[in-house]
RNA sequence: CGGGACGUAGCGCAGCCUGGUAGCGCAUCUGCUUUGGGAGCAGAGGGCCGCCGGUUCGAAUCCGGCCGUCCCGACCA
């Protein structure tokens, strides 16, 4: 799959140059030859940051000789916006399910967004390291992971047997280059990183680089000799992340969130706001709370009154046929669902158990599971429902039931309610909790609901959705215990070293800012990471005062730091202006032969599709001006 | 791993039900014309019809197995 639009007119000087190799071919023509030796040092010294050193070399890259095959139609396999226009603008290719190449546009967005990574955790104080992708067994084992992290890790043998992985987090690595290195307080705080290769053998990948297997991450580790460090070292990283997010363009927000696998105390997630966003997050209007869903607390609810209940008589069955559904039951019972007790039977790694919840809400099972202390936790298949409750799914309920029971807050406020009777197609009415069955607890087990108070303000929550791209989690000595990473304190005493860890995914995140700014054009980088700022277009190749001008223009433009795409094939108008849109480079400058003809230029923004009609002479000027306003858009 | 689908030219698809010459659009290559929002005409190249087996005189088409990919559910940056 060869540039598909990438050049007749280099295509026309391979003819001339001969038939021979095609590796020969492109490398046909003097000029070319220039453009593509300076394109790699200048590209990459621009890439780098840092001003533009003396010496006048081209950084201009030109279309012509560039990979960057866009492509009109799309792979059906692609669903989501961000993936498919990454595809048809030509920045990445599938090589497996999960695993990708990046091509030269879509690497200058990736080097870009590590670009501002990098820096923004220097400035935090992080020192940069590299680790091995592939890790020996032992580390994993030490920690007590190789067990635990189940099939995502993949393991394999090298020629004499020995067992390794390849790293889907660093946790162990890191804390046994520390606990080797650091033995004095005097050492700490440290926090190093890393911007490197992750593998983790998804059960399904999908989303293109959304969710990959193989995957760039930053992943950064602080090591702190106690609980105040530790914290100290996690607001550093929080407030880092804010700038790098903000640099980026994105609009975001920093969640409360579980800490799942990784483990640890407490953690955040930082979430790029998108409607395609898998994560469903709430966020109060008043205050600053903001929680994943899975994460969010709910506030209990007062009591129901019991005088409400003393009145009413022993639980009734009655006869509710094919009635499974918290829907069904309550319209043909003709009651509120909130006064249904919804029975829900889950098998986890500490046993069996039933979780109560009102018809109205759902169960979290990550807060049943957290308070089980539990490893894992799923919904009971049906015949082992059918097992401990005496029938099908749908008509458990707590009464008589011989199992263990939890209940959310939301069972409290229910006087009298109804349940199901452990019985095929029956249920009971008239069930007083508290008389007719008593759970061993109430708590807060239910995911939030829409009207739902701020659990720290009573203010309304807001319900959106965000992808996550980064996660910042206070770890504390869970590695170091099982790793013995200690330290001795000034008292001579052997501590534990107190850790945090902070990742952000580097393909994730551009492909977020994708999914939160594009339009049925194409992308609309924000220009931090746009893999180039400005394309120019001279409209008619072959009028050569015309190309000459918007080659001078390319030059001088690139001469003052500003990364450029010349857009010099042999194409017509039309494609030029698509291909640009779809690659979403921030501004275009077009060359036209009418406005040309009169010593004018235009340029066009892609965010607005405003056009302004400039001066050739004052074009250079009014680029670099519109440049530094996107710049200064992206300020952190 | 469960549920649903799909594998035919680089990409998007038709053909399969009802077995017999592999087709369309885009892209690619050549020539001419064209040059401000994915051009026109003329010509050309490109296929182990996912793989293996079976049925049949004959299989892209029917049957079985395998592999791959995608979509929906439980994990995560």
């Amino acid at each position: 799959m060869r540039g598909q639009r990438a050049g007749r007119g280099a295509g026309g000087r391979r003819r001339r140059g001969g038939r021979q190799g095609r590796g020969a071919d492109l490398r046909q023509g003097r000029d070319r030859q220039k453009g593509e030796g300076e394109r790699y040092r200048g590209g990459g010294r621009t890439l780098c940051g840092g001003p533009r050193r003396g010496k006048k070399e081209s950084a201009v890259i030109r279309y012509s000789g560039y990979l960057m095959p866009t492509a009109k139609e799309t792979p059906s396999d692609a669903e989501v916006v961000s993936h498919r226009l990454m595809l048809r603008a030509g920045m990445i290719r599938k090589v497996a399910s999960g695993i990708y190449n990046y091509l030269p546009a879509g690497l200058r967005v990736l080097r870009k967004v590590e670009r501002i990574i990098r820096e923004e955790m220097d400035r935090a104080g992080a020192q940069e390291v590299l680790m091995p992708a592939v890790v020996p067994a032992e580390l994993w084992k030490e920690s007590g992971r190789w067990e635990a992290y189940g099939k995502e890790l993949l393991r394999f043998r090298d020629r004499a047997d020995r067992e390794f992985c390849l790293g889907p987090t660093h946790e162990e690595v890191i804390t046994d280059l520390v606990r080797r290195e650091v033995r004095s307080y005097r050492r700490l705080p440290l926090n190093l990183y890393q911007i490197q290769d992750k593998f983790r053998d998804e059960i399904r990948p999908r989303f293109g680089l959304m969710r990959g297997r193989e995957f760039l991450m930053k992943d950064a580790y602080s090591f702190d000799a106690d609980e105040e460090g530790a914290a100290e070292s996690y607001r550093k990283m929080y407030e880092a992340y804010c700038r790098i997010f903000r640099r980026m363009g994105l609009s975001f927000r920093a969640v409360e969130a579980d800490t799942g696998a990784i483990g640890g105390t407490f953690s955040h997630e930082f979430m790029v706001i998108a409607d395609s966003g898998e994560d469903a997050i709430v966020s109060c209007e008043r205050c600053a709370y903001a929680a994943n869903v899975e994460k969010a607390e709910c506030e209990a609810p007062d009591a129901a009154n019991p005088a409400f209940a003393i009145s009413v008589g022993p639980p009734r069955r009655v006869s509710t046929p094919g009635k499974r559904t918290i829907g069904e039951v309550s319209s043909f019972l003709g009651i509120d669902p909130g006064s249904l007790i919804k029975t829900l039977v889950f098998e986890t790694d500490k046993g069996d158990v039933a979780v109560l919840v009102s018809g109205r809400y759902e169960v979290n099972e990550i807060k049943v599971k957290n308070l089980l202390g539990a490893d894992w936790i799923r919904l009971a298949a049906e015949d082992r429902v059918r097992a401990l409750t005496g029938a099908p799914s749908g008509y458990a309920g707590p009464v008589g039931l011989k199992m263990r029971l939890l209940a959310d807050h939301s069972v409290r406020a229910i006087a009298v309610g109804a349940t199901g009777a452990n019985e095929k197609d029956a249920h009971l009415a008239d069930v007083v909790p508290g008389r007719d069955f008593s759970p061993e607890t109430f708590a807060d087990l239910r995911l939030v609901a829409e009207g739902d108070g701020c659990p720290r303000c009573r203010g309304a929550l807001r319900f959106s959705r965000g992808i996550e791209v980064g996660h910042v989690f206070r770890l504390g000595t869970k590695y170091s215990k099982t790793l013995s990473a200690t330290y001795l304190d000034a008292g001579g005493k052997d501590r534990l070293i107190v850790m945090g860890c902070y990742g952000i995914g580097v393909g994730r995140t551009a492909a977020a800012a994708i999914e939160q700014h594009h339009d049925a054009d194409g992308i609309i980088w924000p220009i931090s990471i746009a893999p180039f700022e400005t394309a120019i277009v001279p409209v008619n190749m072959k009028h050569e005062g015309l190309v000459r001008e918007a080659e001078r223009v390319g030059e001088e433009l690139s001469g003052r730091g500003i990364e450029v795409l010349l857009d010099d094939r042999e194409e017509r108008p039309g494609i030029k202006f698509k291909d640009a849109d779809l690659c979403g480079i921030p501004l275009r400058v077009t060359f036209g032969e009418k406005n040309f003809a009169e010593g004018f230029a235009e340029i066009r923004d892609r965010k607005t599709g405003e056009t302004e009609r400039v001066e050739v002479t004052r074009i250079v000027d009014r680029v670099a001006a519109a440049v530094e306003a996107k710049r200064r858009e992206c300020a952190p």
